[in-house]
DNA sequence: GGTTGCGTTTGAGCGCGCTCAAAGTCCTAC
DNA sequence: GTAGGACTTTGAGCGCGCTCAAACGCAACC
């Protein structure tokens, strides 16, 4: 493991541990800014760096979700931008964001600036969608709460 | 439509616009409460009913999610205890509970309450991995309201 | 008595998001 | 020079949770 990935997957795993209250803010930004400018990572370092498999990471290219260089033996090289584009693909999967929807999206961003309208509508659709769905699961959690504490209870099934 | 299940999808309806913070306690219970012991639905109405498809219902017999009886027809008659059941189903499938878990838990549930423990852990663990959800999607959310704040900032993508 | 409509069964198909297999290339170390 | 290992490409395969198609049954209505 490269100091790199190593100072990296230090910083990743301390991004998630964000408790709800607080916005990420800068953090949201931290990794892009913590790799170098000219650093150049194998798909292998960046599999690890962001838990997201080499196959995967072939996919993705594969639909178009990222560019990535070669070197001179055809293998690729994650630049600062690959790898930041990479995180943010993983964080909008995270929030199951359709894979079609990034597509559109990161389809987008390569336009340029004019498209930036369509973009904030994709996300603040797809925000709408997340909401649902922290709304259903929390009432799903209530159900489960309910039915374990009252187990045993008339409630079937 | 018939009254029951007019009345039934009332009832239905007003279940999910619980808010977060009040258990739903009672109303878990309910739509089993409401249904007379002896009325008896089709597929379709139960379908209307619920929100599940009549497709996913048969599937959901077929995997041995539910039981349900049939009529001189051959007509499914769907019965108070499979309606509850197949409203408990869609509930753990609301919060994203694997078809194999739950066809595990219906399997515990009809072994006796012998298996109470292993369904309890079974409940348990779910519950956590419904936490961890919900914890990535307040991550996820955060990211998207980041992004839509600093809209045409310096952050990539 | 034919048509309409809702239901039945079995088994195949699909969309999603990867995941893997096969066959080959390139560099490094022994 | 040859073995190993990490990588490449292409295309197929998979697990999940349905979804649909085909062929048929029954019952009611005109």
């Amino acid at each position: 493991m490269t100091a790199t990935v190593r100072r990296l997957r230090d910083l990743m795993a301390s991004l998630p541990a964000q408790e709800l209250p607080p916005l990420p803010e800068e953090l949201v930004c931290s990794l892009e800014v913590s790799i170098a400018p000219d650093a150049r990572l194998s798909i292998a370092e960046v599999a690890e760096l962001t838990g997201v498999s080499a196959h995967a990471l072939r996919y993705y290219e594969r639909i178009g979700l990222v560019e990535v260089g070669r070197d001179s033996a055809g293998h690729r090289q994650y630049d600062r931008d690959a790898l930041a584009r990479v995180v943010f693909v993983t964080r909008l999967r995270l929030s199951d964001m359709p894979i079609q929807a990034i597509t559109r999206y990161v389809e987008l961003v390569r336009q340029g600036p004019a498209t930036e309208p369509e973009r904030l509508a994709l996300l603040r659709s797809h925000r709408a969608a997340v909401l649902r769905r922290l709304q259903d699961l929390r009432t799903a959690l209530a159900v489960i709460d309910y039915k374990i504490a009252t187990y045993g209870g008339a409630c079937a099934p």
